[in-house]
DNA sequence: TTCATTAATTGTATCCATTACAAATTTGAT
DNA sequence: ATCAAATTTGTAATGGATACAATTAATGAA
């Protein structure tokens, strides 16, 4: 059974969806749920086997085509940072990534609009979207 | 025939490669001079088809393993910019890039060095690349 | 509620960039 | 010239992502 705080997350999910012109399905809404509360930038695949549990008949099409929906509404980031899995963040306040190249830990760090918007020199442009990653070694992955 | 110029870029190629303990290979030298001379930020494909050209009997499997072995001695970065093609860059000195969704046109963009490695609050981390990249659409492709 | 319309989901087949690998070739040193 | 080690080559395989047609679900009107 469903608890206060569960319902209250889906309400949100199901209002976002609402408000971005999307049908809140059972797939949408857990999906987009999922990636509001988990803050580890899964990919596809681990989105997919998490919710599969819940929703047997999930198809990892599904997943895939809610995420591509999701970033285009701007209620995801899809991120590529390795070229091998995009990565889905539902974090869509300006932030910059560390990523480390060994055990593959992503963490959030938030730093001042400037940083993202009043770039000296940049080009005529339309920018509607602004990626930083740093990668290296975490702590852990140094010792 | 060779130009003095040429040859001059050449023998740079050359030394960079023997620098890194890499043996300068025809395919090797080719590769590294023509990333060094483009800056258009070539894929696999793309230094491919121009190189074959010249080296007829010249393997993707090539252009692959070089790039790679380049990046991890610091002679070309590796962008991962869209998740589909990886993009190669003979400039290694820090920058950003600007990249047109529509028409897919990179640019460099030079920025301050602490732009690069002196944000606040970065976790413990032993970094060692930074990609930053702002994406949107280009003066030509806005009109 | 029922129904019709429209949108979303599903599963399969396919695409395509990248990698694995073994054989052939080239490189650099002796 | 010769030899060992490194590199290249071509083919086959991998695997993430997409296309698409059939099925199912969501919405709004009657």
């Amino acid at each position: 059974m469903d608890t206060i705080n569960e319902i209250d997350i889906r309400q949100v999910a199901i209002a976002q969806l609402q408000q971005a012109g999307l049908r809140p399905s059972i797939q949408r809404v857990a999906i987009l749920e999922y990636i509001n509360q988990h803050y580890t930038h899964p990919t596809v695949e681990e989105i997919y086997d998490a919710l599969s549990k819940k929703i047997p008949t999930l198809s990892k099409t599904t997943v895939y085509s809610t995420l591509r929906s999701l970033a285009e509404a701007g209620l995801a980031l899809s991120l590529t940072l390795d070229g091998k899995h995009v990565h889905y963040d539902g974090t869509v306040r300006p932030h910059a990534h560390c990523i480390c190249s060994r055990c593959g830990h992503i963490e959030d760090v938030f730093v001042d609009n400037d940083m993202f918007w009043k770039l000296p020199q940049l080009p005529k442009m339309k920018i509607n979207q602004v990626e930083i990653s740093y990668f290296g070694l975490c702590d852990n992955c140094t010792k």
